[in-house]
RNA sequence: GCGCCUGUAGCUCAGUUGGAUAGAGCAUCUGCCUUCUAAGCAGAGGGUCACAGGUCCGAAUCCUGUCAGGCGUACCA
């Protein structure tokens, strides 16, 4: 990579000339915004000033001096302003790496930075309750694209969604559909405090009686309740798994809460804690001493009732993670959960692990707008927009691409209307429209009878040609970028530019033409170009359609 | 009160570890389809980067304070 290269060249040079020793963290290379600048630029110049007392440009006229660089791969190196130093690449250098993109195909964007280090990513974890609404989706996207970029970069990646299935809530809904039977059977019934009102339960409901109501209405009222308990908790969670599995979100592993109380680990946890000191007795609940690391007060891991907390499960599930063998562990919050990181990393200390090796992915909230106006939303209260209805309406492409064009940290405005326009407004279109264009042209090649050849990328010399080439090389440092910052947005971003230059490129120049070698040449640019566009649409999620 | 996040064009948002003249889409205006997809391209207008200080050769970016919005501050999940 040209970037590398650049960086052990200063490193020597610098070393010759000033007798500085740099590291190649310190050597800043970055693209200037603007072409005059060249292809790379260094500030390292500017940065040694204090250091070496001396005038910037002349700091940057020795290391230029001391410079020793293969022509055939940099063009021109200048100072420019203050004290930059900036480099332009020689064109043979482009065509060689383009070359590369081509064989690589597929795999083109994936590095092994990772080193096959296992990590886990949790996510979504939502309780089976209810179905998945908006506000869920961020998480789901966002976790699922994280999992897929930090794949692509060579970690061994598990993704796990943890279930919520023992404890009230699961009671709550129990009673709730139980309470919708009894109403069904025209059977006096009172509605659990604080139970799920929503409609979908009712439609649960009636649908549990047409297929097994004989059956249920016979049970003595205890076992009655028990099966309704056990059969709307086994309906929402698989409810939630076909929603999720047709917005393409999968999980290796459904980790339920059931099995972790059942095994043990809970008790043998806290037993950890208190072997260690951590845990005291008050007011007839365990405190976890939260405070000692950092957190603002102690936190409550067995409540007075004897009910475990859902923080002593996490504890656990913790544990259990660093059991299997994860270096790193990352969990996909909503923002709203982030009074919960100090007592999850003090947790983790507390047991020996390195609480740096916790990782929190905090997702701001997501408001649902409709005609301008906030609609709120919540299970309990039952108003709900479900994932599979607005899938049902926009299509999973324009979700996925909705939710993760956008930082997690800021607050995220879900346009309602916008979404169900469905129309040319929507920027999805605009990048798999630069990707089926592509195809549309390498179909029109085939159908004129040209047959591929091995071309000469030295023919492409046009700027916008070497610009589209310069925006797919920058590809691999995208999704690196990306997967190291966990920071899916980036790619949106990155492919909406490139689809601009495509589109620019295209309507400059055409492709198939009388000119035999040309056309052999941009025919192999275009598919550099749709290699480019269906790997990062497919990290997204999104697909890479061959017509629109 | 305290903690976390946010404040960039009329609207929705990008802006890499501080870099050179702050960008895109939508909206508005002007051009471009007998030639590989006009869901496209070319161009124009539009900015006190919330505000005030500070650090630095250099600040939208880092520090302090102020203002505004969101979230949190449970033996709830």
């Amino acid at each position: 990579m040209s970037k590398q290269y650049l960086q052990d060249q200063i490193i020597q040079a610098a070393q010759k000339a000033l007798d500085v020793k740099l590291n190649a963290q310190s050597i800043i290379l970055e693209r200037p915004k603007q072409a005059a600048h060249g292809d790379w630029a260094t500030s390292i110049a500017l940065s040694l000033a204090k250091e070496l007392k001396a005038k910037p440009r002349d700091i940057a006229q020795k290391i230029v001096d001391s410079l020793d660089l293969d022509p055939s791969l940099v063009a021109k190196t200048e100072i420019a302003g203050p004290g930059f130093i900036n480099f332009k690449l020689a064109s043979g250098w482009l065509y060689s790496e383009l070359v590369t993109l081509l064989d690589k195909k597929n795999s083109f964007g994936c590095c092994d930075h990772g080193k096959r280090e296992k990590v886990q990513v949790e996510f979504v974890s939502v309780n089976p309750t209810g179905p998945l609404h908006v506000g869920h989706g961020r998480g789901a996207f966002v976790g699922d694209a994280i999992a897929r970029l930090l794949q692509s970069v060579g970690y061994q990646v598990h993704r796990e969604y943890y279930i919520n299935d023992a404890g009230n809530q699961i009671d709550k809904l129990g009673r709730s559909v139980l309470a919708r039977l009894n109403q069904i059977w025209g059977r006096p019934f009172e509605f659990p405090e604080g139970g799920y009102q929503g409609e979908y339960l009712k439609d649960f409901a009636a649908q549990l009686d047409s297929e097994q109501g004989a059956r249920l209405k016979a049970l003595p009222p205890d076992q009655l309740l028990s099966e309704a308990t056990r059969i709307s908790r086994d309906g929402m969670l698989e409810n939630l798994k076909l929603s999720l599995k047709d917005l393409k979100v999968e999980f290796d592993e459904w980790f339920s809460e059931v099995g972790l109380v059942g095994s043990g680990a809970i008790s043998r946890s806290l037993g950890e804690l208190k072997k260690k000191g951590y845990l005291y007795d008050q007011d007839g609940a365990q405190f976890f001493k939260a405070s000692e690391f950092g957190d603002e007060k102690d936190r409550v891991v067995i409540k007075s009732t004897g009910e475990h907390t859902y923080f002593a499960a996490d504890i656990a599930y913790m544990l259990n993670k660093f059991g299997r063998g994860f270096k790193r562990l990352i969990y996909v919050w909503g923002a709203d959960h982030h009074g919960d990181v100090p007592r999850m990393k003090g947790a983790a200390k507390a047991l020996g692990h390195d609480p740096d090796s916790l990782e929190f992915i905090l997702m701001q909230m997501v408001r649902l707008i409709e005609e301008g106006r906030e609609v709120k939303f919540s299970k309990r209260s039952g108003v709900i927009v479900t994932l599979d209805e607005l899938r049902d309406e926009v299509g999973p492409d324009v979700m996925r691409y909705f939710f993760l064009m956008r930082r997690s940290e800021s607050q995220f405005d879900f346009d309602l209307d916008l979404a169900r326009k469905h129309s040319d407004e929507n920027p999805v279109f605009y990048v798999q429209y630069a990707h089926a264009r592509i195809c549309s042209i390498i179909d029109h090649a085939r159908e004129k009878g040209i047959a591929r050849t091995k071309s000469d990328l030295s023919l492409l010399k046009e700027k916008e040609e070497i610009n589209l080439i310069k925006a797919l090389l920058e590809f691999p440092e995208v999704v690196l970028g990306a997967a190291l910052a966990r920071e899916p947005h980036r790619l949106p971003t990155y492919l909406q530019d490139l689809a601009g230059v495509f589109h620019t490129f295209y309507h400059q120049h055409r492709v198939v033409t009388d000119d035999a070698g040309l056309t052999q040449a941009r025919l192999d640019l275009c598919d550099a170009a749709r290699i480019v566009f269906a790997n990062g649409l497919s990290l997204l999620g999104v697909s890479a359609p061959e017509k629109m």
